[in-house]
RNA sequence: GCCCACGUAGCUCAGUAGGUAGAGCACAUCCUUGGUAAGGAUGAGGUCACCGGUUCAAAUCCGGUCGUGGGCUCCA
């Protein structure tokens, strides 16, 4: 038969080996580097004999994104063979490749060692070595069950009965065969750059009611450099963790006794903070947001009646005040409703739109905490919008087209998911199923691409959660979306419509930062600690030479202040070298050098944290130019940048 | 909450055949008035996370508690 094979028409016969059809249309250095086929959207062994109808055969290298998944898939088998070779009594269960590597979980009666890890890197370089095959072959599922019965692989049985197939293929290479659907790279050899990085606990199908397992990550790739490179990425991104920073930029800190997950924000850091949001406050007013706030701690009953205390108690921290329970707040919204119900409300008024910076407490499990990322009080740049179902649609649009505009202005690539019905939740079925249909079309109509959560949805209603990375690509849900028909029901929340009659308002919760603490935390390590300028707790310092600078160098900063720049004058006793260093470690934006030239020309010389030096300029037109690159961010979506608070001047 | 690892000055870290602790930075005092990433001297600073055990003797060995880190589960 006639087949295109990587461009070019050749003759082929069905069931030769793919890799055989392959070689004659390829280099030998090119065949050398494929690890896989693909014909059509299916991907084959090298080994698969070549399908009927298959038209067209291209060649996936090792280097491409496909091919390193077969490589790291692959080079989980070979971590399982190494095992089970170096500790037969394991059990094996699952081994994909994931996000830069690959992990296998096994059943082992102890945790495994570091020194069990090198053992087991030195054992799968052998493998590498002697370039065994990966051969594919088929079962029936009796057939199956005998063989991983045979060799007490539970987990093995578990999985077929599970998956209910007629027909399983199975990989073997050397002594190792393995359950696996493929496909695999031809031969051990071409799994040339890999490292095993962790052990960790992991639950048997992710349950915490199953059994805890033995989780062992390693990192693949196509050869030694990209390795390297990846290896030098993970240190790279260590250096900007956030707490590392944190402590570094005297920003913020977490004590011990305070108890964990709870942060301390320095001056420093809580002026970041309260730059962020006074941003927020004035962009939320300007969309037509109203400010209102609500109290940290409201009667149980409350809490009763929304649903939280039948489906959040386990996350709540409950008080009591004369004899009256009370619960802490875990979530803004109820005040809000209270707000809307102080009075009636017209279908005029609506949309209504509540905006709060709310601080919130959960009970997060101790062993999640991390940071800044994962604490048990936060602030949430909170808001619920109240509006008629009417309007639902274009409400959802505003929203998402708000965290559009901040992330872009901020530079992060965001993805998003819609979350449906979980299992404890509250509300009809019909209601769930408008409002995830609402969230979707807004979705379609902004053109963004998402992911489905099935079942993770709030409990009172779905919706949009849009995902930022860290340094460490470990991803962070900040903005939500969340649509709700149920508390509105609940609370009794009326409009009175043109009919004159009572209907009930849609009620819309959403965050875009988040939380300050995690968006902050993100933040941290997206800018490596030097914040935009607009951003940055000290704007400007004044460096002088001498002492004998010290009255200029304070004139210059006071006049700094007074165009609301937050700048600072260092008037210590020490060389200029040793002021530059340590400005420069605080990833301060402008230094602005005073010595006797400048003070004769009325002049500073300004040199800037990141690159080229403007040099000497009036100190006047230095102003200008750190309030234009403060401004700079703010060009895209109509935003502005202005920030009342004045930084406290400081004479070292 | 679970699995594993770790917990020494404000910070970063040394400190193994168990013998009542060290360095650099930061801090204080003094000297130095010096043009773009660390000038010099002196000094102060530690219940070696906490509790208990073994021992003549524990930062060091054992047990527990708390905390942190990497994951799992869960989440903004």
């Amino acid at each position: 038969m006639q087949i295109e094979v990587n461009g070019q028409m050749v003759e082929a016969k069905a069931g030769a080996p793919c890799g055989d059809v392959l070689q004659e249309s390829l280099s030998k250095k090119q065949f050398k580097n494929t690890v896989v086929c693909r014909c059509g959207d299916a991907l084959l062994d090298l080994t698969s004999p070549l399908p009927e109808d298959c038209r067209t055969l291209e060649p996936v290298f090792a280097d491409s994104e496909e091919g390193l998944d077969i490589i790291r898939h692959s080079a989980a088998h070979l971590m399982a063979e190494a095992v089970k070779k170096l500790f037969p009594e394991v059990k094996v269960t699952i081994g994909p490749a994931i996000e830069n590597g690959f992990y296998y979980d096994f059943d082992f009666e102890r945790a495994f060692t570091p020194e069990d890890l090198e053992q087991i890197e030195a054992e799968m370089e052998r493998s590498v070595g002697a370039d065994k095959l990966f051969s594919r072959s088929e079962m029936s599922r009796d057939e199956a069950k005998a063989f991983f019965a045979a060799q007490g692989e539970t987990y093995k049985g578990e999985i077929i009965d599970d998956l209910g197939a007629e027909r399983y293929s199975i990989y073997k290479h050397g002594e190792f065969t393995d359950l696996c659907r493929g496909p695999h790279v031809p031969r051990t050899g071409l799994i040339k750059a890999f490292k095993l990085l962790s052990v960790a606990g992991a639950y048997w199908r992710g349950d915490e009611k199953n059994k805890q397992l033995q989780r062992i990550y390693g990192t693949a790739w196509a050869n030694p450099k990209q390795l390297k490179q990846y290896l030098d990425r993970l240190e790279e991104a260590k250096k900007r963790d956030h707490r590392k920073l944190g402590t570094q930029l005297d920003l913020f800190s977490i004590h011990e006794d305070v108890g964990g997950g709870m942060i301390l924000w320095h001056p420093k850091g809580a002026l970041v903070r309260a730059i962020l949001e006074d941003f927020e406050k004035k962009e939320h007013l300007k969309r037509g947001y109203q400010l209102v706030q609500g109290p940290l701690i409201l009667k149980r009953e409350l809490w009763e009646k929304s649903g939280h205390y039948d489906n959040y108690r386990e996350n709540m921290y409950f008080t009591e005040i004369d004899e009256q329970a009370y619960g802490i707040k875990p979530m803004n919204c109820l005040a809000h409703m209270l707000i809307y119900k102080s009075r009636l409300r017209s279908y005029r008024d609506l949309p209504i739109r509540y905006f709060e910076h709310g601080i919130v407490h959960r009970h997060e499990k101790s062993g999640v905490l991390h940071g800044l990322l994962r604490v048990r009080s936060f602030t949430q740049d909170d808001a619920h919008l109240l509006c008629r179902p009417d309007q639902l649609q274009q409400e959802i649009i505003g929203v998402a087209q708000f965290v559009k505009d901040v992330m872009e202005m901020f530079g992060f690539d965001f993805e998003a998911e819609i979350s449906t019905r979980p299992e404890k939740s509250i509300g009809s079925d019909e209601d769930w199923e408008r409002a995830t249909e609402a969230l979707k079309n807004a979705l379609d109509a902004m053109g963004w691409a998402y992911d489905i959560n099935e079942g993770d949805g709030a409990f009172y209603g779905p919706k949009i959660d849009i995902i930022i990375k860290d340094a460490l690509a470990r991803r962070w849900q900040c903005a939500t979306i969340q649509c709700d028909f149920t508390l509105p029901d609940r609370f009794d929340l009326v409009y009175v419509g043109e009919d004159g009659e009572r209907h009930r308002p849609v009620m819309l919760h959403r965050v875009i930062l988040g939380s300050l603490e995690r968006f902050l935390g993100v933040l941290i390590e997206h800018f490596a600690g030097a914040f935009p300028v607009w951003l940055a707790p000290v704007q400007a310092r004044v460096l002088t030479v001498t002492d004998a600078q010290n009255e200029f160098a304070g004139k210059v900063r006071d006049y700094l202040v007074s165009r609301g720049i937050r700048a600072e004058a260092d008037l210590r006793n020490e060389k200029l070298g040793y002021k530059v260093r340590e400005a420069q470690m605080e990833k301060i934006p402008y230094m602005l050098v005073v010595g006797d030239k400048e003070v004769e020309a009325g002049a500073v010389n300004v040199r800037w944290r990141d690159g080229d030096d403007p040099g000497m300029m009036a100190y006047e037109d230095a102003a200008e130019l750190i309030l234009s690159a403060a401004c700079e961010p703010f060009q895209r979506g109509g935003m502005s940048y202005s920030f009342s608070t004045t930084g406290s001047p400081h004479t070292a």
